[in-house]
DNA sequence: TTTTGTGAACTAGTTCACAGCT
DNA sequence: AGCTGTGAACTAGTTCACAAAA
């Protein structure tokens, strides 16, 4: 099980990140069911994927499999907990405590994965002190800012009206922190560094409403 | 300003599907801003997209452009919209009045879009009969069933945990909603004829956590 | 002249198919 | 025999570059 030196200055895509993301998944589902061992085909056809892209995307990263054998189910996923940096702690800091903040930070899907939310920041005095649902407490974008300046924030998620994310984006990048999930509307602009990943409700609804339209539907699942 | 017949059999992307949403939020503030004609380069210029990428999506359904001229504002907003079919009311029910849910019932891009929330779903008879914050009624899911088969949705939006993600999904299906927006987590199948988006918080934060740990960041706007 | 609309060229991403291990 | 890892072939998506129109 040695692994060949990886491709370390290389770009890897967007879309293979997400696979990867997803093949943890299905290994999580699979190591609960009991499963030792499995195939780049078993796992294709069990949550439809293709064989040989589940091999390309892990080839990529180090020889995780046993020809002739296949994969062991948790020696893998520990593989991918590590590549995706899920092995230690990954902290996030919430921007904007409205309705849809709220709902991230109580979220269980981020839990389960072992994200670790270091809180919820507004500027409304009202906001301010409050707390969600499940008690994580809202602070004052103030405090952001110094939690991320001593590095305790990894990844920022950005929940404010969309005139105020442009803002709210550059005071997090001028903390240090360099990864952002960006929930607003309207486009955002990030220095060379940051990497930015937007979550558009609205072009995803209106894709849908294009497709109703069209007439046309059926898709693949991802 | 004859339109050449579009062919309408051909399958448009997905990505380009989410594009024309965005260029409608160009426009839109453009023409909030009293601009009244552009330009492909003038687009690409201002909300960093490729001149050539543009041109290309919206010649793909007639030609809305002048030569020599660019695009009237108005009036090319006014073809996206109805390219979208958000030239008519597009009803949307969410099922699920978890935090995700009650936030999606509130979220105000939506309506300024046009979508029309015709209520929120859930089985849960602790959460039946209450509301949203701002006012969206939650019913019973057999309530759902039968707005549904009336033909008075159009999208469904899934907030509900990932066990009950295809059962819920079975549902809508067999309710005849032919267009789904995903929020739990797993693969959820739906047949051909149904157009199903994925939108999967976790894949996003891990994503993201994997470019922090590969040390890669930075990336283009969208 | 300016800018569209579009074929051609290019780039990225996926799938095939098989050599090479176990 | 069975399955991985991977070059080659293919497919989809983007950008270039220019003829045609205003």
């Amino acid at each position: 099980m040695r692994n060949k030196p990886r491709p370390v200055g290389e770009q890897v895509s967007d879309l293979t990140a997400g696979r990867l993301s997803v093949y943890l998944r299905c290994l999580t589902s699979l190591e609960a069911a009991g499963v030792k061992t499995t195939s780049s085909k078993a796992l294709a056809a069990a949550f439809h994927l293709n064989a040989a892209q589940i091999r390309k995307d892990l080839a990529y990263f180090g020889e995780f499999g046993v020809r002739g054998v296949g994969y062991y189910v948790s020696e893998l996923k520990a593989h991918l907990r590590a590549i995706l940096g899920l092995d230690r702690p990954v902290r996030v800091g919430i921007l904007g405590a409205g309705n849809l903040g709220l709902a991230l930070a109580d979220y269980q899907g981020f839990q389960e994965e072992g994200f670790v939310i270091v809180g919820l920041f507004d500027t409304a005095p009202a906001k301010i002190g409050g707390k969600s649902r499940n008690g994580v407490r809202i602070s004052d974008l103030a405090e952001f800012k110094r939690l991320a300046a001593a590095g305790e924030v990894d990844i920022a998620a950005v929940a404010v009206p969309g005139d105020a994310a442009q803002s709210v984006v550059d005071l997090i990048v001028a903390g240090g922190v360099r990864a952002i999930l960006n929930f607003s509307r309207g486009a955002v602009r990030v220095p060379a560094g940051v990497k930015l990943k937007n979550v558009d409700l609205t072009v995803s609804l209106e894709s849908l409403s294009f497709f109703l339209a069209r007439g046309e539907a059926s898709g693949p699942i991802r």
